[in-house]
DNA sequence: CATGAATGAGCGTTCATTCAT
DNA sequence: TATGAATGAACGCTCATTCAT
């Protein structure tokens, strides 16, 4: 140790803890699930635990943090998708880069329905973000009149998840399942 | 040793404690979900935790134990569906009865995708025998048209246990996601 | 196997830990207070932490384990010497008694006073068993006139323990202040 | 104050740090005792807690410095009530302000009995300073007959603070019991 | 000088699993 | 064979303290 050089260590790299720390958490949730210990996660990101929850005192805001941008940028795919494609086709395509999304997340969909309080916020997020996102989709779809207008964008979010996190299909493709139920939303 | 002898007795108290744990898991499981704490299991069970351990040295064999005999007489109502009512109609009313049996097994679902090896041996046991006996179901509604042919009855399986497990709905009902599955089913 | 030898290692030894833990509980308290370390005390002991929580599932009840003989016996020390001496003797010869316990006792008042929730149990146990001695022997004494009738055995119950956790005064008798207050008790 | 020393430049920001400090250190001791943590209190000074090392090492220095003032006060009391009382009087005024500054020291009493290193240089503050204070009038007391003359000063202060850290008594008089600990004072 | 990010030891607590009886 | 006491690894979390900036 003690190497002359280095310019290396702390500094702003309070930023670079956090980066490595989100990029840790990534990897580990994908590798272990999102309850893998946080010690593992601190040590994969080479910082004490401590480190941990300076930035992030609870589990939920790790997990939001980590996928806050991707969420982020699958919300606002609606709109994009909405202008350049017809209604039905934007919503099947949105859906099929939601399922990637999910398919992506090991462990997402197990914390978001594993009643843990740790994970309170986490249902907010997603369905604060991607509710309306949906919502614009299918209003469109059902407008014009290519899909029954009864359906719950927010049932539909959770249902497309829960069928999506099986199967990260390697070609992105959604699942049979999800195209199954996909058919199930159109009109008679 | 493994003398070749007594097919005899099973010790009227083991097989009581037996019956006792399965009682107690099946209350315990329902009441925790599948991953309650071994000891509670015992206690429930009113024996040691050394006895539970004797009878089933792993996670698995327990929740395959508890739920045995509901999948054996939830497969075994497919062929009775099939004898009394229309193929399509039969296929629904299977799936309703499967979908209040996973809506009643708090864990189950999760214990199956936990990837956690003590439940290596669940989907194999589930697949095994309700597999078959949706694919009878799919075989004949197909046949008579209702239904388009190339359904996976093992994807199916999978995903309507997916969406099942949220909202026990009280009526027994299956939920509006897992309507839309099958109506995703119909040819069109 | 069988062998006839070894009365050693476990059998009844839950007993055997039980006293271990109590004797290392004593052991600790003395020389780091009540709110040692559990494992501290474990150790000690010569077992694990685990065992340490089979028999004391909180802290308090551990606490009250390790003092309550010596409070039983405390308590019922006060019918014997007012059998045996005038009132107001009898006073303070039980004061002395309860002097020494709890000057023996590092610890049992601070942890008595920490407000800790882990502690709530104890000023119960303490009040309930010598609040009642006490209480016979001021009654006595202010029958007999020696000293004055208002004075809650409770308050003074707490005040002779705030002045004598201090000063283990190597005869065993009281210290000068616990004098003094006794002194105030009598009538002028 | 007064100290004879630095007549130099204090640097105008780090004396006003130290006051923040020593009022949040105030605040934050009265809230929530004296081993509140580090943070707690160089977040209420509105400083990082390197600020708060800086300007006391250890616990103790930040505890001295923080109610110095008041001891100072309190000490110089005792000169002015006995010229302005009668002695027995006097002492009896100055015990229960004494009395009240403890009750109002959340923790105080227990830091100085925790035998924790870090409050070794307390004791010696307060009873240098207070000590003293409290001869000079048990002296007088004394001298004009009313009370005893073989109390130690140091004892009886730490008595009164045993006594008085409890029951925080909102008229701001003695609790029953220091007037019991008073009674005894008197020559009989 | 001040800052506050970082560290990591340490604590309470839980539980799966073993094994002497 | 049944029991349940014992073990100890593991986890979440908190803070005192240091030190690069």
């Amino acid at each position: 140790m003690t190497l002359p050089t280095e310019p290396r260590k702390v500094r702003a790299d309070a930023r670079q803890n956090l980066d490595a720390l989100l990029t840790a958490a990534r990897t580990v949730f994908a590798r272990s699930g999102v309850d893998a210990p946080a010690r593992e996660i601190a040590t994969e990101a080479g910082v004490g635990v401590g480190t941990l929850y300076r930035h992030f005192p609870n589990r939920a805001e790790l997990v939001a943090a980590v996928f806050t941008s991707e969420i982020d940028a699958t919300a606002a795919a609606a709109a994009e998708l909405l202008a350049e494609h017809p209604p039905k086709e934007a919503l099947d395509l949105w859906i099929t880069r939601f399922t990637r999304f999910v398919a992506t997340k090991q462990g997402l969909s197990d914390a978001l329905r594993s009643g843990d309080p740790a994970f309170d916020a986490l249902p907010a997020l997603l369905m604060g973000k991607l509710g309306p996102a949906l919502a614009s989709l299918l209003d469109a779809a059902a407008a014009s009149g290519d899909i029954r207008d009864d359906v719950d964008p927010l049932e539909l979010l959770q249902a497309v998840g829960d069928l999506s996190h099986r199967a990260p299909s390697p070609d992105g493709t959604p699942n049979p399942m999800v195209r199954l139920l996909l058919d199930g939303l159109r009109t008679r």
